[in-house]
DNA sequence: CCATTAAGTCAATGAAGCTGTCTTAACTGC
DNA sequence: GCAGTTAAGACAGCTTCATTGACTTAATGG
């Protein structure tokens, strides 16, 4: 009964067709694409691209009894090879504890390297073995591909627009760490000009 | 040129120049724009929109003992009023029990309701109190404010292309799951159309 | 009537985060 | 050169959110 002519479904019709052409943001359209509607599609949008990629590595990691975690902070060495870790934990935004475990592990098992820092001793810069950079390389495949379909069924424009609507989500302190200026230790940031 | 050039750094330069106007996926511009470094940067907006998206709404969970988790079931059964447990389930992908404990605190804290449904009896319809949709909204409120200026800042065109890679990236099943048709019960499936 | 299904439950476990406190070593400024 | 700060690591204990496996209850449906 209460269900006969459900009103709803998580993609329900698309008002004013901006799902279409909203034909950029003029003035006579007004904020149409803006609707709660949208905004609702856009968390499930959210939800789903992001557990579904995510999930496409695991089979991966659990075969080697690592998580996610392990993941990410191997990404993000091997994105920057020569991070030191308070660096990796402004990036990951998380406690030094919860990153002492997982990074233990992988330089335990052989995946990531830590090297004193030259300039300052006390860092401990991280890199990828050999190993961790075939690890990695393997994660990042099985993502890649998905990736690739999905920029390449979208086409170049929708690409540009994806870029664009993730970095206006973020923080904007995220999207500064996004930069690359900033992303360079703090040493080069001032040697390179 | 304005940002010199760089080893590394998260968000490198945009190799065959994507970021303006690739003008689709034509033979001639090849595959540039579905280049390596540009699915590593695919992956960084990923893990950084969602962290940023996601932890937006954090701050309200906390204050009243909830966590992510809860925030999930409380939108998806927000998003589909009369939703039976098994497919809220299938929506989530996780198992029952850590659904039960999650749904059992929602029920017990009055915002979430339970209804014996009318068709299946054994079925137990989940639907919002009025007390639940006004949390969902508050939650939700966090969340629209960053993806409509998102949303504004990159245009129509950009969102369009944003949905599109976004549905590009999911699992066959997900996307299915997403088309409206799909979101409705089995009864109602063979009945409606 | 009996097999299947929807939902709920118990018990144990693991992954991944958190807080707070503390140590060691190295850098930096006065 | 000493004092204060910083980078990293470590210890102890906790929370959230997921997992598996086995089981019950009630309702459905051939």
């Amino acid at each position: 009964m209460e269900q006969k002519t459900l009103p709803h479904g998580l993609a329900a019709s698309r008002p004013g067709g901006p799902g279409g052409s909203p034909g950029e943001h003029g003035a006579g359209t007004g904020l149409l694409f803006l609707r709660e509607e949208q905004m609702r599609l856009a968390q499930d949008l959210f939800f789903f691209a992001y557990r579904d990629l995510t999930a496409s590595a695991d089979a991966i990691l659990s075969e080697l009894g690592l998580g996610r975690a392990h993941h990410r902070a191997l990404h993000f060495v091997g994105r920057r090879p020569g991070i030191a870790v308070s660096e990796l934990l402004a990036l990951l935004r998380i406690t030094k504890q919860s990153l002492a475990r997982v990074l233990g592990e992988l330089v335990e098992r052989g995946y990531v390297l830590q090297a004193r820092g030259p300039r300052d001793r006390r860092q401990r810069l991280l890199s990828l073995t050999e190993s961790g950079r075939i690890l990695e390389r393997r994660l990042f495949e099985r993502q890649r591909e998905r990736m690739v379909s999905a920029y390449r069924d979208a086409g170049g424009t929708a690409v540009d627009g994806f870029r664009r609507v993730m970095r206006g989500v973020m923080d904007d302190e995220t999207r500064r760490l996004l930069e690359p200026q900033e992303m360079l230790p703090p040493v080069l940031r001032r040697t390179a000009g």
